[in-house]
DNA sequence: TCCTTTCAAGACCATTCGGTCTAGATATGG
DNA sequence: CCATATCTAGACCGAATGGTCTTGAAAGGA
């Protein structure tokens, strides 16, 4: 029935419905679920991140989630799902962040320094090796799996529009370098962001990449 | 006895004796090799290049290579051998042409306008889907293999050199921008090219993606 | 109490994995 | 011709893969 190739749309839609708006004033008989889903997604995401997709064996979501076979199979249908609900958290996460650093009410450049340090953060040492499962998916299974395809592409037009839209009142407050094109900067921007998820894997020093990134938005803004 | 783990020393020691510097004077008695090891090795990797380590498997390999299960690994060792192989031409290769591009004779500007426009090509359309074996390695096994990690970590750090140089000659020559550091540019130009790659895996058009690097190269030259 | 549902543990399944080995054909040099 | 070495084809191996199913305990509502 499920299959391990990708015929996602049916796993895809058992578990939306099964899963989201929990308990829609509709009240089960029996034993009441005793684990939180979301959390195990969430130790599932982990593993994905730090192993990777194929790398990634039954045994391991196990052993992260703590759940038996059953449990998990009964809760996700299959890994494939369960991956594609580990990189939604993690995107949704990604996002979430950077429309906090990037608010539109609060002052853009401030939002761009922190957005790019943060990403210094991230992909400096030890937390550079551990790499990024957005990235990480993108090159593993981009082009061979249609329902990562669709993530990997809303996510860096999210991404690309949040960091224009920045940039954009960046520019209308005056803060630009003249010639500076705001879309044009906002793909430069996020080029050189995951560029640094890549490099990142060697691990270099949090001073080093900062003082990477502080050049870099040092020639766009005046 | 050779054994899937990752005790590389081993074979990666008999590969180089049994492959460098063809018939030094010793000539064999038996029925001589009848295939292109190098060809198989190129064949390879391009199967690696478009699958990744993980989901290539054997059967891919030997239908690429056209070799048999048993001259396979009598030419190779193992699966992991032959992989690193295959990366080691792949760096060779990108090195190779970084040498052209941006060779100390020539125009310095003109060759990091080179440098990009290969990148831009390499990552646009069809060739971005396609990806990047050095990027695809790294996010998949960095940090898990560390024959690939030294593989990537001297990569990068050679590429770097090279902008870097090429930039510090721009810059003796007046054509770079006030207040550019070569090393620090370098890092920019590696991080957003590495990017490229990434991004490039949602099939970008050749225009965008060469106004983006206009744009930024015009943010360093004079 | 009874019914229903979920739980963990693990047996079980077919398939595939990377890797070894044999058999028989073939191609060279002595 | 003989010895040597390599080739292909495929059998074979143990281990691991993703996935299903059974069992029996436990936890809720009616």
């Amino acid at each position: 029935m499920t299959q391990s190739g990708h015929l996602q749309f049916k796993d895809q839609l058992v578990y939306k419905s099964a899963v989201s708006h929990q308990t829609p004033a509709r009240l089960p008989r029996g034993r009441p679920r005793s684990f939180d889903t979301e959390a195990a997604v969430e130790r599932a995401m982990g593993v994905f991140w730090s192993r990777g997709y194929h790398a990634t064996a039954l045994p391991d979501l196990l052993r992260a989630t703590k759940l038996s076979r059953g449990s998990l199979y009964a809760a996700f249908g299959d890994k494939h799902s369960l991956f594609l609900r580990a990189l939604d958290r993690y995107v949704a996460n990604a996002l979430t962040r950077m429309d906090i650093e990037l608010a539109p009410h609060s002052e853009p450049v401030d939002g761009l320094r922190a957005y790019l340090a943060g990403y210094v953060e991230r992909t400096s040492g030890a937390n550079g090796r551990r790499g990024c499962l957005l990235v990480a998916t993108a090159m593993e299974l981009a082009g061979h799996d249609a329902e990562v395809d669709r993530r990997i592409g809303r996510f860096f037009k999210a991404m690309e529009a949040r960091v224009a839209g920045a940039l954009s009142r960046a520019k209308a407050a005056g803060k630009l370098d003249d010639g500076v094109d705001p879309s044009s900067a906002a793909r430069i921007l996020v080029c050189f962001v995951e560029g640094l998820r890549v490099v990142g894997k060697t691990g270099p020093t949090t001073i080093t990449s900062q003082a990477t990134a502080d050049a870099l938005l040092d020639r766009f803004i005046k």
